[in-house]
DNA sequence: TCAAAAAGTAAACAGTGTTTATTTTAATTC
DNA sequence: GAATTAAAATAAACACTGTTTACTTTTTGA
């Protein structure tokens, strides 16, 4: 039987649904400006008017909550990076809009983004396997094969681990995320008339990381 | 009158700063091993012996005593960055040599590291401007020099924004740090034989690093 | 219609950081 | 040395937080 034959939602769950997307929408209008500090059960219980318990019957925990804004925000990523055509000619523009695309989707929402990829020690969630493909890792898979592709096409060296090399990638883009939104002033600090614009600010610094890569 | 010559401290003074280290001494070891989240005044001011109000006569805030926190490692920081011997022959050793004492040193401290530089966006406290030579950045107009002296020397490209450009450097070391120390199995996972050592892998990123910024 | 399931809630529990009023202790001055 | 002043320390309360329990109301399916 296909895997996309659902069983048909009863009314109730129906409503139930509707009201979870309520809930959900509310709470990512506060967690998009405050994050997750910010986001409170009691207020939030408030803004939709219903009991802080009630939400319990919606989400297990806070935390379930919070994933299931991450999880939109995941979605929110891959969806954007699927608009990307798959074949080109030019291989190097077609990996620079891939990891363009990435960075400006993270800079849009940056609690979703720091909540998704800069999870704390403590809670132990490990990465799953990459034959799982969650919409979590599919970020991820497809940027190896893109640096698989780089190394084929000789636009990277020929030598490189290939794993390796993609996390490289994936380092300095996360890196620059996270400072530029969560570090007060990074862009704005010690800018002289040499300093560039935003856009072309990120376009140089994947113009740095692939040059790194290349032979 | 010399800028050092610091009032002598009455036996009040002493005991007071005495008792306060007592209190930052416990306190680090908690946010060592749990972080702002784990660190509680109540259950801080349990293991020193004091009520938790007592606390409050030596900091302001539980924020005020995790900026003294996040104040000590930047010292251990640029401690370790000072050891490196300012002038060597091999540029490109020396550089890469303090890319990966600032990268070590901050996977030793992974929650002061993240408190240190990873501040959220609702806390605004701006970039010091590089005039002060405060412990915050000093680390920063450090590598600024050292970006600047590998133009000089012809190992980065001569028509670089020597900000930008140390703006990448960072951003890419602290990516790596923080997906290293925050991405639950980030090294583990996806391992075959190829993939390198951790001491092996951090070198090739400092490397992919400093060939990005190559001529 | 009626039993069962789901929805919703008030109140309590166990925490958190912080403030206020009050007392105890230590230091300084007469 | 005694009196005064300043610092240290605290108990109790305040205003929050996420979550659970016991209970009531509403809705659903047979």
């Amino acid at each position: 039987m296909p895997a996309n034959m659902l069983p048909p939602l009863t009314p109730a769950e129906r409503r139930h649904k509707r009201i979870r997307d309520t809930i959900l929408q509310a709470a990512e209008k506060t967690f998009a400006q405050e994050g997750e500090e910010g986001l409170s059960i009691r207020r939030l219980a408030e803004e939709v008017d219903y009991s802080p318990a009630a939400l319990y019957k919606y989400f297990a925990s806070k935390q379930d909550l919070v994933d299931a804004l991450k999880e939109s925000f995941f979605e929110r990523l891959l969806d954007a990076l699927d608009a990307l055509p798959e074949q080109t000619d030019n291989y190097y523009a077609h990996i620079h809009e891939g990891l363009s695309i990435y960075i400006r989707t993270a800079l849009e929402k940056p609690y979703h983004y720091r909540a998704a990829f800069s999870a704390l020690p403590s809670a132990q969630v490990p990465l799953p396997a990459l034959s799982d493909d969650s919409v979590k890792t599919r970020a991820f898979t497809h940027l190896l094969a893109r640096v698989h592709q780089g190394v084929e096409q000789g636009v990277f060296r020929q030598d490189l681990c290939i794993l390796d090399a993609a996390k490289f990638v994936w380092a300095s883009c996360h890196g620059l995320v996270i400072l530029m939104t969560h570090m007060p002033n990074f862009e704005e600090a010690y800018r002289d008339g040499k300093t560039l614009s935003r856009p072309k600010f990120i376009a140089q610094h994947i113009d740095f990381i692939l040059k790194g890569l290349a032979p």
